[in-house]
DNA sequence: AAGTGGTCTAGACCACCAT
DNA sequence: TGGTGGTCTAGACCACTTA
């Protein structure tokens, strides 16, 4: 029986306009592969000499290729073994797009509750957010994170019905990983970095509820819209956190 | 006459041990060099064919010991000129460290306007986060930032004494550029990146009075601890911002 | 032992910037 | 025009992983 994904077998790169560094146009091959799904999430790549044997460009600039989509989380290297493209796991999602954690600094990954799954019609602002028509199709998930056995945040999820056509609730809740995982594995959609704008707000009676705290406490508002390749944005979620016992923590210019 | 600041010479590199890369050996003597006020910020370098030749080191290498200290923004790269030890100006702090901007996502420069200087003593947290002792003699400083003419953060610093002896009002409110600048010029203390952690709080008091909004409206209350080479913290300071007009932005997973 | 990525060399030539 | 960093080559050898 053939593999299940044969990598693809690249063609040397002749030209391509002036101007444009040879690794860029080699790091654009590479990244067309994987978005057009020849190089599934989790796949291995061909070893580096015959990667830039197949591209017909010197080791040292496959590397260099290599190493943008590596920086942008595209890629991941792990020396011994190969180079692989990057798929969601609880660490990868913990690390980068969880940012709550106890006032101590303890992390830990969050027990995800569905409150709520149902169709529904994109807000005025998750249109905006996603470049889509207000009152387009879209799923409206409710979830409740717990951290520690705590009720800490409350996430409002609006999907694109266009890109996620098939979910159910049932697929929904029984995902065996991490809702990024689902999308990709599902969907073959990957969330690549998202951006969040964070306000304090009062909590309203929806999320007191759900939260089981007092109506009108502060709590901290995330809303997040979510980017895939090319930066385009496929998930908007606002986010309630009850901040005392967690926080929301960022490290500024790292990079 | 001499110029103000002769590069350092630095001698070939030997062994050091095994298991530590060549370049990163390097970035550590050029790094020590920017430390030790040998290469003060806004000094240029020697060209890298010199340098590369001074450490006894092929250029690749130099190129990747510098490629490092350029990703954590300690050097800075500019084609055709040289490269540079970096230094703080308004367009830095606005892109790493001011994460304030409006809803609509226009991003601005604040005005800074000092309420408060005084000497004092490290509170708790700020004795925590600074790794000294509550009480140690401290700089206390308040500052309320206006965008677009609107008072929206409220900036309590903390500055412990021993890192900032000989601060005086005047020079801290007739300071040239911006305060981390200040750090650097007048104090040798370059800040390279910050850790926050943000909640939702109801404005006390003092906060509703700098920035004339109603006591117990939520506010977001941010608590930085910004840190120097070798992630030593040198300041701390806790920010209240008014939220609605103006958010607290992120992007996350850029790296 | 075989295969992978990681480091390092000793160049050549290009693109950009100041003068 | 001369100097800078940026790109690219064609290797050699090292360190790590797995079998």
């Amino acid at each position: 029986m053939p593999t299940v994904h044969p990598p693809p077998a690249f063609q040397p790169i002749v030209h391509e306009g002036v101007g444009v560094p040879l690794y860029r146009v080699v790091a654009r091959r590479l990244l067309a592969a994987i978005e057009s799904g020849a190089m599934p999430p989790g796949s291995v790549l061909p070893n580096e000499r015959d990667l830039a044997s197949q591209f017909g460009v010197s080791i040292g600039t496959l590397r260099q290729a290599v190493g943008e989509l590596v920086a942008s989380h595209v890629l991941l290297r792990r020396q011994g073994r190969g180079t692989f493209v990057a798929h969601h796991d609880a660490e990868r999602f913990l690390f980068h797009f969880f940012h709550v954690e106890r006032a101590d600094g303890l992390r830990e990954a969050p027990e995800v509750e569905t409150i709520r799954f149902e169709r529904g019609r994109l807000d005025d602002d998750a249109a905006d957010a996603l470049g889509l028509r207000p009152g387009s199709a879209a799923w409206r998930i409710e979830n409740r994170l717990r951290l520690q056995g705590r009720a800490v945040v409350h996430d409002r999820l609006q999907l694109p019905l266009s890109h996620f056509r098939g979910l159910t609730a049932k697929r929904f809740v029984e995902r065996p990983s991490t809702i990024y995982r689902l999308y990709q594995d599902a969907f073959a959609i990957t969330v690549l970095r998202a951006r969040e704008r964070v306000r304090a707000v009062a909590a309203d009676a929806d999320v007191a509820q759900a939260l089981g705290i007092t109506r009108s406490q502060p709590v901290l508002e995330v809303r997040r819209t979510a980017l895939t390749f090319g930066d385009r944005p496929v998930e908007y979620r606002v986010s309630t956190v009850v901040t005392g016992a967690h926080e929301y923590v960022q490290t500024l210019s790292r990079h």
